[in-house]
DNA sequence: CTTTAATAATACTAAGCTAGTATCATTAAG
DNA sequence: CTTAATGATACTAGCTTAGTATTATTAAAG
Protein backbone atom coordinates (compact mmCIF):
# COMPACT_ATOMS: atom_id res chain seq x y z
CA UNK A 1 0.00 0.00 0.00
CA UNK A 2 1.17 3.30 -1.21
CA UNK A 3 1.03 6.37 1.25
CA UNK A 4 2.45 8.97 -1.28
CA UNK A 5 1.71 9.06 -5.29
CA UNK A 6 3.79 10.63 -7.71
CA UNK A 7 2.19 14.01 -7.91
CA UNK A 8 2.33 14.37 -4.29
CA UNK A 9 5.62 13.27 -4.05
CA UNK A 10 7.05 16.32 -7.01
CA UNK A 11 4.78 18.84 -5.43
CA UNK A 12 6.61 18.38 -2.02
CA UNK A 13 10.29 18.27 -4.18
CA UNK A 14 8.78 21.60 -6.07
CA UNK A 15 7.44 22.76 -2.68
CA UNK A 16 11.09 21.96 -0.91
CA UNK A 17 12.64 23.88 -3.77
CA UNK A 18 10.99 27.13 -3.67
CA UNK A 19 10.90 27.50 -0.09
CA UNK A 20 14.85 27.19 -0.29
CA UNK A 21 15.33 29.49 -3.13
CA UNK A 22 16.46 32.56 -2.70
CA UNK A 23 14.71 33.88 -5.78
CA UNK A 24 11.10 35.91 -4.55
CA UNK A 25 9.59 33.55 -7.61
CA UNK A 26 10.83 30.48 -8.55
CA UNK A 27 10.09 29.40 -12.08
CA UNK A 28 9.18 26.39 -13.26
CA UNK A 29 11.92 25.69 -15.85
CA UNK A 30 13.89 26.61 -12.33
CA UNK A 31 12.56 23.86 -10.59
CA UNK A 32 12.97 21.36 -13.30
CA UNK A 33 16.67 22.10 -14.33
CA UNK A 34 17.49 21.14 -10.75
CA UNK A 35 15.40 18.23 -9.69
CA UNK A 36 15.12 17.42 -12.69
CA UNK A 37 11.02 16.07 -12.87
CA UNK A 38 8.97 16.36 -16.40
CA UNK A 39 8.26 19.56 -17.11
CA UNK A 40 4.26 19.63 -18.16
CA UNK A 41 3.41 16.92 -15.21
CA UNK A 42 5.33 19.47 -12.65
CA UNK A 43 3.15 22.69 -14.22
CA UNK A 44 0.21 21.23 -14.07
CA UNK A 45 1.05 20.38 -10.65
CA UNK A 46 1.79 23.45 -9.44
CA UNK A 47 -0.96 25.16 -11.11
CA UNK A 48 -2.81 22.56 -8.63
CA UNK A 49 -0.96 23.89 -5.95
CA UNK A 50 -2.08 27.41 -6.78
CA UNK A 51 -5.42 26.53 -6.70
CA UNK A 52 -5.66 25.18 -3.43
CA UNK A 53 -3.83 28.32 -2.27
CA UNK A 54 -0.69 26.78 -1.40
CA UNK A 55 1.19 29.14 -3.64
CA UNK A 56 1.00 32.55 -5.60
CA UNK A 57 1.15 32.02 -9.32
CA UNK A 58 2.34 34.86 -11.68
CA UNK A 59 1.93 35.25 -15.33
CA UNK A 60 4.02 36.76 -17.93
CA UNK A 61 7.54 37.76 -17.91
CA UNK A 62 9.19 37.98 -14.58
CA UNK A 63 6.63 35.78 -13.68
CA UNK A 64 6.62 32.26 -11.69
CA UNK A 65 5.81 31.33 -7.91
CA UNK A 66 6.22 32.15 -4.86
CA UNK A 67 4.34 30.76 -1.49
CA UNK A 68 1.00 32.16 -0.52
CA UNK A 69 0.64 30.14 2.63
CA UNK A 70 4.29 30.43 4.61
CA UNK A 71 5.98 26.86 4.17
CA UNK A 72 5.01 26.67 8.43
CA UNK A 73 1.37 26.20 7.21
CA UNK A 74 1.69 23.63 4.72
CA UNK A 75 1.78 20.30 5.32
CA UNK A 76 2.10 16.99 4.01
CA UNK A 77 -1.58 16.18 4.87
CA UNK A 78 -2.80 19.47 2.97
CA UNK A 79 -0.52 17.84 -0.06
CA UNK A 80 -2.45 14.21 0.37
CA UNK A 81 -5.23 15.66 0.16
CA UNK A 82 -5.32 18.00 -2.83
CA UNK A 83 -3.55 15.04 -5.02
CA UNK A 84 -4.80 12.04 -3.17
CA UNK A 85 -8.03 13.21 -1.51
CA UNK A 86 -9.22 12.86 1.79
CA UNK A 87 -6.96 10.16 3.98
CA UNK A 88 -10.53 8.65 6.22
CA UNK A 89 -12.75 7.84 2.92
CA UNK A 90 -13.67 4.28 4.48
CA UNK A 91 -17.30 4.07 3.18
CA UNK A 92 -18.72 0.75 2.96
CA UNK A 93 -17.56 -1.11 -0.76
CA UNK A 94 -21.27 -2.45 -0.66
CA UNK A 95 -23.34 0.60 -0.08
CA UNK A 96 -26.24 0.63 -1.85
CA UNK A 97 -26.03 -3.01 -2.60
CA UNK A 98 -27.63 -5.59 0.15
CA UNK A 99 -25.08 -5.30 2.77
CA UNK A 100 -25.76 -7.46 5.75
CA UNK A 101 -24.41 -5.33 7.60
CA UNK A 102 -25.20 -2.25 6.29
CA UNK A 103 -26.00 0.02 9.68
CA UNK A 104 -23.02 -0.06 11.61
CA UNK A 105 -19.29 -2.01 10.88
CA UNK A 106 -16.79 -1.55 13.74
CA UNK A 107 -14.18 -2.47 11.08
CA UNK A 108 -14.88 0.47 9.77
CA UNK A 109 -15.14 2.74 12.34
CA UNK A 110 -11.82 1.53 13.50
CA UNK A 111 -10.36 2.45 10.01
CA UNK A 112 -11.39 5.79 10.53
CA UNK A 113 -9.35 6.40 14.00
CA UNK A 114 -6.38 4.77 12.14
CA UNK A 115 -6.76 7.61 9.61
CA UNK A 116 -7.53 10.26 12.09
CA UNK A 117 -4.15 9.28 13.85
CA UNK A 118 -2.42 9.53 10.33
CA UNK A 119 -4.02 12.80 9.50
CA UNK A 120 -2.38 14.30 12.68
CA UNK A 121 0.39 12.65 12.22
CA UNK A 122 1.04 13.49 8.68
CA UNK A 123 -0.45 17.59 9.61
CA UNK A 124 2.57 17.81 11.90
CA UNK A 125 5.38 17.29 9.02
CA UNK A 126 5.40 20.80 7.33
CA UNK A 127 7.60 21.81 4.37
CA UNK A 128 9.29 24.05 6.80
CA UNK A 129 10.18 21.17 9.63
CA UNK A 130 11.33 19.33 6.22
CA UNK A 131 13.41 22.33 4.97
CA UNK A 132 14.75 22.48 8.41
CA UNK A 133 16.24 18.55 7.75
CA UNK A 134 17.56 19.46 4.48
CA UNK A 135 19.93 22.10 5.77
CA UNK A 136 21.35 19.82 8.35
CA UNK A 137 21.68 17.82 5.52
CA UNK A 138 23.34 20.99 3.61
CA UNK A 139 26.46 20.69 5.54
CA UNK A 140 27.06 17.19 4.51
CA UNK A 141 26.68 18.09 0.96
CA UNK A 142 22.98 16.97 0.52
CA UNK A 143 20.51 19.29 -0.96
CA UNK A 144 16.64 19.06 -1.12
CA UNK B 1 -6.64 7.80 -0.14
CA UNK B 2 -8.04 4.21 0.41
CA UNK B 3 -6.49 1.86 3.41
CA UNK B 4 -8.91 -1.16 2.31
CA UNK B 5 -8.99 -2.29 -0.72
CA UNK B 6 -12.10 -4.24 -2.50
CA UNK B 7 -10.57 -7.58 -2.12
CA UNK B 8 -9.16 -7.05 1.37
CA UNK B 9 -12.68 -6.42 2.21
CA UNK B 10 -14.57 -9.00 0.48
CA UNK B 11 -11.69 -11.49 1.87
CA UNK B 12 -12.60 -9.54 5.88
CA UNK B 13 -16.60 -10.12 5.22
CA UNK B 14 -15.97 -13.78 4.56
CA UNK B 15 -13.86 -14.82 7.12
CA UNK B 16 -16.12 -13.14 9.67
CA UNK B 17 -18.79 -15.48 7.78
CA UNK B 18 -16.72 -18.57 8.23
CA UNK B 19 -15.90 -17.78 11.53
CA UNK B 20 -18.94 -17.45 12.86
CA UNK B 21 -20.47 -20.40 10.41
CA UNK B 22 -21.38 -23.14 12.70
CA UNK B 23 -20.13 -25.54 9.98
CA UNK B 24 -17.40 -27.15 10.30
CA UNK B 25 -16.82 -26.53 6.97
CA UNK B 26 -17.93 -23.77 4.73
CA UNK B 27 -18.16 -23.55 0.98
CA UNK B 28 -17.99 -20.72 -1.64
CA UNK B 29 -22.33 -21.02 -2.49
CA UNK B 30 -22.48 -20.45 1.25
CA UNK B 31 -20.62 -17.56 1.54
CA UNK B 32 -22.02 -16.04 -1.70
CA UNK B 33 -25.79 -17.06 -0.88
CA UNK B 34 -25.63 -14.99 2.32
CA UNK B 35 -23.19 -12.14 1.99
CA UNK B 36 -23.87 -11.63 -1.69
CA UNK B 37 -20.39 -11.35 -3.24
CA UNK B 38 -19.34 -12.32 -7.00
CA UNK B 39 -19.07 -15.80 -6.86
CA UNK B 40 -15.98 -16.30 -9.03
CA UNK B 41 -14.31 -13.04 -7.62
CA UNK B 42 -14.88 -14.44 -4.24
CA UNK B 43 -13.53 -18.27 -5.15
CA UNK B 44 -10.13 -16.55 -5.69
CA UNK B 45 -9.80 -14.48 -2.62
CA UNK B 46 -10.38 -17.44 -0.71
CA UNK B 47 -8.11 -20.18 -2.94
CA UNK B 48 -5.39 -16.90 -1.83
CA UNK B 49 -6.22 -17.08 1.65
CA UNK B 50 -5.63 -20.67 1.49
CA UNK B 51 -2.50 -20.50 -0.03
CA UNK B 52 -1.66 -18.01 2.77
CA UNK B 53 -2.17 -20.17 5.22
CA UNK B 54 -5.02 -18.33 6.71
CA UNK B 55 -7.47 -20.98 5.73
CA UNK B 56 -7.38 -24.59 4.81
CA UNK B 57 -9.70 -25.66 1.76
CA UNK B 58 -10.87 -29.34 1.26
CA UNK B 59 -11.34 -30.22 -2.26
CA UNK B 60 -14.15 -32.89 -3.60
CA UNK B 61 -17.84 -33.53 -2.11
CA UNK B 62 -18.00 -32.41 1.52
CA UNK B 63 -15.29 -30.06 0.64
CA UNK B 64 -15.18 -26.21 1.53
CA UNK B 65 -13.00 -24.09 4.01
CA UNK B 66 -11.92 -23.57 7.46
CA UNK B 67 -9.50 -21.76 9.11
CA UNK B 68 -6.08 -23.20 9.34
CA UNK B 69 -5.05 -20.05 11.85
CA UNK B 70 -7.50 -19.73 14.71
CA UNK B 71 -9.47 -16.17 14.19
CA UNK B 72 -7.75 -14.78 17.24
CA UNK B 73 -4.35 -15.19 14.83
CA UNK B 74 -5.83 -13.27 11.31
CA UNK B 75 -5.41 -10.13 12.01
CA UNK B 76 -6.25 -6.71 9.22
CA UNK B 77 -2.32 -6.14 8.56
CA UNK B 78 -2.69 -9.98 7.45
CA UNK B 79 -5.64 -9.28 5.12
CA UNK B 80 -3.83 -5.87 3.85
CA UNK B 81 -0.42 -7.53 3.41
CA UNK B 82 -2.06 -10.47 1.34
CA UNK B 83 -4.18 -8.38 -0.89
CA UNK B 84 -2.78 -5.16 -1.03
CA UNK B 85 1.10 -5.26 -0.20
CA UNK B 86 2.84 -4.20 2.97
CA UNK B 87 1.96 -0.93 4.67
CA UNK B 88 5.34 0.48 4.42
CA UNK B 89 6.36 0.76 1.16
CA UNK B 90 7.63 4.11 0.77
CA UNK B 91 10.59 3.97 -1.49
CA UNK B 92 11.69 7.21 -3.02
CA UNK B 93 10.00 7.28 -6.72
CA UNK B 94 12.74 8.38 -8.16
CA UNK B 95 15.20 5.49 -7.50
CA UNK B 96 17.62 4.85 -9.91
CA UNK B 97 17.11 8.59 -11.57
CA UNK B 98 19.37 11.51 -11.02
CA UNK B 99 17.37 12.01 -7.69
CA UNK B 100 18.95 15.56 -5.82
CA UNK B 101 18.28 13.59 -2.53
CA UNK B 102 19.23 10.36 -3.08
CA UNK B 103 21.04 9.38 -0.24
CA UNK B 104 18.70 10.17 2.86
CA UNK B 105 14.91 11.36 2.87
CA UNK B 106 14.13 12.90 5.70
CA UNK B 107 10.25 12.54 4.13
CA UNK B 108 10.27 8.95 3.98
CA UNK B 109 11.68 8.70 7.28
CA UNK B 110 8.59 9.91 8.57
CA UNK B 111 6.17 8.20 5.98
CA UNK B 112 7.73 5.09 7.05
CA UNK B 113 7.08 5.49 10.67
CA UNK B 114 3.54 6.82 10.25
CA UNK B 115 3.04 2.95 8.16
CA UNK B 116 4.41 0.97 11.21
CA UNK B 117 2.32 2.93 13.67
CA UNK B 118 -0.48 1.84 10.92
CA UNK B 119 0.03 -1.70 10.81
CA UNK B 120 0.73 -1.51 14.43
CA UNK B 121 -2.68 -0.91 15.22
CA UNK B 122 -4.29 -2.99 12.26
CA UNK B 123 -2.33 -6.10 13.60
CA UNK B 124 -4.59 -5.66 16.74
CA UNK B 125 -7.91 -5.75 14.70
CA UNK B 126 -8.33 -9.51 14.03
CA UNK B 127 -11.49 -11.43 12.52
CA UNK B 128 -12.39 -12.72 16.46
CA UNK B 129 -12.18 -9.08 18.20
CA UNK B 130 -14.57 -8.04 15.03
CA UNK B 131 -16.49 -10.61 15.72
CA UNK B 132 -17.03 -10.09 19.41
CA UNK B 133 -18.47 -6.70 18.24
CA UNK B 134 -20.94 -8.59 15.61
CA UNK B 135 -22.03 -10.67 18.36
CA UNK B 136 -23.23 -7.34 20.36
CA UNK B 137 -24.74 -6.20 17.52
CA UNK B 138 -26.22 -9.22 16.69
CA UNK B 139 -28.55 -8.41 19.84
CA UNK B 140 -30.09 -6.01 17.74
CA UNK B 141 -30.94 -8.15 14.98
CA UNK B 142 -27.99 -7.42 12.78
CA UNK B 143 -25.67 -10.16 11.28
CA UNK B 144 -22.48 -9.97 9.86
C1' DC C 1 -15.63 -46.83 -11.26
C1' DT C 2 -18.58 -43.25 -12.30
C1' DT C 3 -21.26 -39.46 -10.84
C1' DT C 4 -21.45 -35.44 -8.22
C1' DA C 5 -19.97 -31.65 -5.62
C1' DA C 6 -16.60 -29.23 -4.21
C1' DT C 7 -11.85 -26.36 -4.90
C1' DA C 8 -7.41 -25.08 -8.17
C1' DA C 9 -5.19 -22.91 -11.81
C1' DT C 10 -4.96 -19.91 -15.30
C1' DA C 11 -6.26 -16.88 -18.89
C1' DC C 12 -9.01 -13.23 -20.30
C1' DT C 13 -11.39 -8.51 -20.10
C1' DA C 14 -13.73 -3.86 -19.36
C1' DA C 15 -13.35 0.21 -16.96
C1' DG C 16 -10.93 3.37 -14.43
C1' DC C 17 -6.64 5.40 -12.69
C1' DT C 18 -1.77 7.09 -13.03
C1' DA C 19 1.60 9.52 -14.98
C1' DG C 20 2.41 11.64 -18.12
C1' DT C 21 2.31 14.70 -23.18
C1' DA C 22 0.45 18.22 -26.49
C1' DT C 23 -1.81 22.33 -27.83
C1' DC C 24 -3.50 26.61 -27.52
C1' DA C 25 -4.80 30.71 -24.56
C1' DT C 26 -3.63 34.33 -21.39
C1' DT C 27 -0.88 37.64 -19.12
C1' DA C 28 2.68 41.06 -17.97
C1' DA C 29 7.31 43.30 -18.63
C1' DG C 30 10.18 45.92 -21.41
C1' DC D 1 4.72 43.83 -30.16
C1' DT D 2 7.91 40.52 -28.74
C1' DT D 3 9.25 37.57 -25.20
C1' DA D 4 8.80 34.88 -21.22
C1' DA D 5 6.19 33.23 -18.07
C1' DT D 6 1.62 30.59 -16.29
C1' DG D 7 -3.52 28.63 -17.32
C1' DA D 8 -6.78 25.52 -19.27
C1' DT D 9 -7.93 21.61 -21.42
C1' DA D 10 -7.68 17.55 -24.13
C1' DC D 11 -5.34 13.55 -25.22
C1' DT D 12 -2.81 8.97 -24.36
C1' DA D 13 -0.05 4.62 -23.08
C1' DG D 14 0.37 1.54 -19.60
C1' DC D 15 -1.06 -0.24 -15.26
C1' DT D 16 -4.40 -1.62 -11.77
C1' DT D 17 -8.86 -3.09 -10.17
C1' DA D 18 -12.56 -5.87 -10.15
C1' DG D 19 -14.19 -8.85 -12.04
C1' DT D 20 -15.55 -13.32 -15.72
C1' DA D 21 -14.66 -17.78 -18.19
C1' DT D 22 -12.73 -22.15 -18.86
C1' DT D 23 -10.69 -26.24 -17.87
C1' DA D 24 -8.46 -29.35 -14.36
C1' DT D 25 -8.30 -31.67 -10.02
C1' DT D 26 -9.95 -33.95 -6.01
C1' DA D 27 -12.71 -36.74 -2.82
C1' DA D 28 -17.07 -38.84 -1.18
C1' DA D 29 -20.72 -41.92 -2.05
C1' DG D 30 -23.43 -45.03 -4.46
Amino acid sequence: MRFIARDSDYAIRALLFIAGDTKTKTTVDDIVKKLRLPERFLRRILQKLAKNKILSSYKGKDGGFSFLKSPEGVSLADIIDIFQGKLDITNCLLKGKACPNIKICALRKKIKNVGKSVNKEFKEITIASLLEEGKYDKKKNRTY
